[in-house]
DNA sequence: TAAAAGTTACG
DNA sequence: GTAACTTTT
């Protein structure tokens, strides 16, 4: 530990709302210096994407979080608002700080933005360290025999499963608080004050009736899991209408814990327990894709924006406004995909599988562009993060890095059927077939007027049909594909 | 992390 | 007729 210094270090915290393994806030604590904690809602800088409401929602109440727990232990954390560039620069020099500490991001506008800041920084004489606070192993760590970064996902899970992962840091017993120039207690706004959370109308209720927000919500989210879910998960992690699934991706969106934590925790919960092994070794597999995303996103900065396989740049997607808009709404006519749009809608969130099922419902049989879903989750998901969203949904679409092929065209009747056969799921989202028995509720078309008028389903008025019949809409998606063929490309 | 069509084996 | 397996998309 270094002596007492005069002037103050910074940390800055960005999608890392934690203080146990934080590396960026350990490293500014071993300085001995006094240590100063801030965030930026950043909607200005170039190119950087602002959050949408879901994910503006959640970052409401993890910054509060945050700023309990280091008021806890040391002296809270001031929230600014702007582009980061001028306003980094401009706390470093009022504080006097000699030194900033944060953990790295991925995208690009993020890796141009904390750039130019490090660069600014240093040429006032004020040092900017960054470390690993989001991922496991760093994208430029992981490379196969050629040195090249992987582009299958198997071999790259085994390259990970057999290195050591990074011990996680503890919380620091104490911070050093620091006092912040009046200056910047005044530029600063309360976390309640940001707008991040909707007023009129309020449609966060069902979020709020579903999530906690923090480090403490999240750390607890995953002991319960490892209690409650993990022995299973490998089975159960299919079937929307059990609680098989760990559900921290928001926590993981906003560093509320870490990968490494996940790690190490199944890890051991797995030589504690030997019958766990396959289990804990599917749930860290996700945790892998995970990485391989933000792998992704820094070798392919354009995953956001534009197919990974330039053979889609000519895709013929369709712009059917009206049918997009009932697949937001959960009014497709298929009561799988409208059960995941609709608790998206409430919750957001969305079961994994149904994720893929709903994704694939909008690019494949309605041929709409990834983009526009995308999108969508982007404003509706509490875990949207530009990685895993981005590359998620080249991958369903086909377009992606190793991604399901295009011709992978989900039946969303066969789906429900296997992973929600009793149709619990569907129940609990789409109350108004809720009374159809299981033979009917994937596909209440079928059902005899007899069993609809008994639930009290009137087709096409309380329910509506398919949007789109399946077995066209299959053909359909299968002849625009290739229609992508070249002349090269047919068979000879 | 698929589905559908085609083929074969067996009654 | 259909279950099991293979091929195609």
């Amino acid at each position: 530990m270094s002596t007492d210094s005069q002037s103050p270090v910074l940390v800055w915290f960005r999608d890392d709302h934690r203080l146990s393994d934080h590396p960026a806030l350990a490293a500014a604590v071993a300085t001995g210096s006094r240590v100063l904690c801030f965030a930026v809602l950043d909607d200005d800088s170039d190119g950087l994407r602002p959050l949408g409401g879901a994910t503006r929602w959640w970052l409401h109440g993890s910054l509060e979080a945050l700023d309990d727990a280091l008021r806890r232990t040391g002296s809270g954390l001031l929230v600014f608002k702007g582009s980061a560039l001028s306003i980094v620069g401009r706390i470093a020099i009022e504080a006097g700080a000699s030194a900033i500490f944060w953990n790295r991001r991925y995208s690009a506008a993020e890796i141009a933005v904390d750039r130019a800041i490090k660069k600014h920084l240093t040429d006032l004489g004020i040092r900017a360290h960054s470390f690993n606070g989001r991922l496991l192993h760093e994208p430029w760590t992981i490379a196969n025999q050629a040195g090249k970064p992987f582009q299958v996902f198997t071999p790259y899970l085994r390259a990970v499963m057999a290195r050591p992962v990074a011990a996680a840091l503890p919380p620091p017993k104490r911070i050093p608080g620091g006092t912040w120039p009046s200056a910047l207690l005044d530029a600063a706004i309360p976390v309640g004050a940001l707008g991040l959370e909707p007023s009129s109308p309020d449609w966060a209720d069902g979020m709020r009736a579903e999530w906690r927000r923090g480090e403490r919500a999240g750390q607890e989210g995953f002991e319960r899991f490892c209690r409650e879910s993990l022995r299973g998960y490998a089975d159960n992690r299919d079937h929307p209408s059990v609680q098989g699934t760990s559900r921290l991706s928001p926590h993981l969106r906003f560093g509320e814990i870490s990968p490494r934590q996940i790690w190490h925790g199944v890890t051991a919960e797995a030589a504690r327990e030997p019958s766990l092994a396959r289990d804990a070794e599917k749930y860290l597999s996700e945790i892998i894709w995970r990485d391989f995303s933000h792998q992704m996103l820094h070798y392919y900065p354009h995953m956001p924006d534009r197919p990974h396989s330039s053979r889609f740049d000519r895709f013929p997607w369709s712009e059917d406004a009206k049918a997009v808009r009932a697949w937001q709404k959960g009014r497709t006519g298929y009561p799988i995909v409208d059960a995941g749009m609709r608790q998206l809608w409430q919750t957001g969130w969305m079961h994994n599988r149904v994720r893929m099922i709903a994704a694939s419902f909008l690019v494949k049989h309605l041929l709409t562009d990834w983009r526009r879903g995308e999108a969508w989750f982007w404003d509706t998901l509490v875990d949207a993060d530009p990685a895993n969203n981005a590359f998620s949904w080249q991958w369903i679409a086909g377009s992606g890095p190793d991604s399901a092929p295009f011709h992978r065209i989900f039946n969303p009747v066969a789906q429900g059927e296997k992973f929600d056969p009793d149709g619990d799921y569907i129940r609990s989202f789409v109350p108004e077939i809720a009374e159809l028995p299981s033979g009917f509720i994937h596909k209440p078309w079928d059902a005899p007027p007899a069993v609809l008028h008994a639930a009290g389903v009137r087709r096409g008025e309380t329910y509506p049909d398919p949007i789109v019949p399946h077995g066209p809409a299959r053909e359909r998606a299968l002849q625009a594909f290739r229609s992508l063929r070249s002349v090269a490309d047919l068979p000879s």
